[in-house]
DNA sequence: TCGTCACGTGATGATTTCGTGATGAATTGC
DNA sequence: GCAATTCATCACGAAATCATCACGTGACGA
């Protein structure tokens, strides 16, 4: 899938090879050639975030890698930076790391790698943009049986498809992005209902007792959704109880 | 910050190296040195993701260190890898981050370095779990072998969950949050239970002993939760003092 | 118009947690 | 040593919390 890069690299040979690279890889490549450049780029757009990753060269002309990632920083803290440059020595990487840099690669670099890198950039940042309303383009979110596809609003169980109503799919969308998390039932409200809607904090119950009755073998001891007393409910990826002897009303406490 | 790490390195001297670097750091480090002790520890019964970052050496007893990150991968795709070893081919580095890890150090590494890519992966975690929202965020409090974690209402001790109760956790996370520190009984009453409570002292007794009985491995010589005579409890300020079997570390009997 | 479905609410029974009293053990002061 | 506190431990009933079911409403499409 497509996403957007912007690349900030004052030495052409090094800019053009990477942009044609990354374009080729099928990303939509950005190339500015100094740091102005790059805030300017960054900024262009007060909507939403401009570009998936950036790619940052440290020496550059008007204005200081480093310094644009820590203006980056300031404003925003997702877009995943990464930095490409000749300063190898060990305070120099550490130091770009401790300002924001999510990856450091020194030049003269492997070309694999560095793609490899990037790719493994966007593949993290994109997990973690979706946020509670989808856009498009996320991979679907693997927590072990379950495959949660927000994109296309299914859910698999063991390869099987779940039928999930509305509600039933957002609870448990939010829920497999914090996994471990405990929501209590207010805050389930705010987050799937809505702020506005003020109904009963036990009408989360029923749709929990509903969504359990759907993904869980045996709903009365949840695997997945679990009861926190006196708090809420909490997502939980305890992946290895798959299916050894689930069901077998054994007591073990 | 305190993060919950674990290492999966059998060269003994890089383990202990790490794991004492990363507790020197603030973290909670679990330290094992094959493959199926990593996966074993990843996957222990457990509710949430066991750990904030996973350091895997490639080349490992029982299973390889690329099987590990795609196991773990098929079943959870948030937790994020670090793979630090020794195979640095460009085709390694590749392969290792197209599996998916998040990140490749090759041996042998800087030490700050390595701390430094450490925290910006932790850093990156941090907001993929809050995501656009800001759910979590709080890390984990972690005294020796005890990890308090607020955000999920989770309490583990030596890596194994304990169930506690509402009133539990909250005097153990007030304790947690005052190491050292000498409550009389009163006290408790109010910042636990509130100050419009009005029952009896001796209230608070029966819920210390339900709590040592979970968490105490001699409830009659507790570790955690001294009495102090006279006056009320005290949570123990020798934090570090870990179980002397039961520790992090590898397999030395 | 009717049937279907998702959803919110109320009611009921089950489960868990909590506070209290009672009793025995540990500690302190004399 | 001995009495007086202070604490640990246990059991039990009350209270809080949760699971589950049934029903009514409104939306939507056939």
């Amino acid at each position: 899938m497509a996403y957007r890069i912007l690349c900030v690299e004052d030495n052409p040979e090094i800019g053009k090879l990477l942009s044609e690279q990354l374009i080729n890889a099928g990303h939509a490549c950005d190339w500015v050639t100094d740091g102005e450049a790059a805030l300017t780029a960054l900024y262009r757009d007060t909507t939403g975030p401009r570009y998936d990753l950036v790619m940052l060269d440290l020496m550059l002309p008007r204005m200081d890698g480093l310094e644009v990632c820590r203006r980056l920083r300031r404003r925003d803290s997702l877009t995943p930076v990464l930095m490409v440059t000749a300063k190898a020595a060990t305070r120099d990487v550490v130091e770009g790391l401790e300002i924001g840099a999510d990856d450091y690669v020194t030049k003269p670099f492997q070309l694999p790698i560095l793609l490899a890198r990037v790719q493994a950039l966007l593949r993290r940042g994109q997990q973690r943009a979706s946020g509670d309303d989808d856009i498009g383009g996320t991979p679907p979110l693997v927590c072990g049986p379950l495959v949660i596809d927000t994109d296309q609003h299914r859910v698999e169980l063991d390869g099987e498809p779940v039928q999930l109503t509305g509600k039933e799919f957002a609870l448990l969308s939010l829920f497999a992005r914090h996994p471990g998390h405990s929501f209590c039932r207010g805050e389930l409200l705010d987050r799937v209902w809505g702020e506005e809607f003020n109904g009963y904090d036990h009408t989360v119950n029923t749709h929990i007792n509903r969504l359990r009755n759907k993904i869980e073998a045996d709903p009365a001891r949840p695997r997945f959704i679990e009861t926190v007393w006196g708090v809420g409910y909490r997502f939980t990826s305890r992946c290895d109880a798959a299916s050894p002897d689930a069901g077998v009303g054994g007591e073990s406490p």
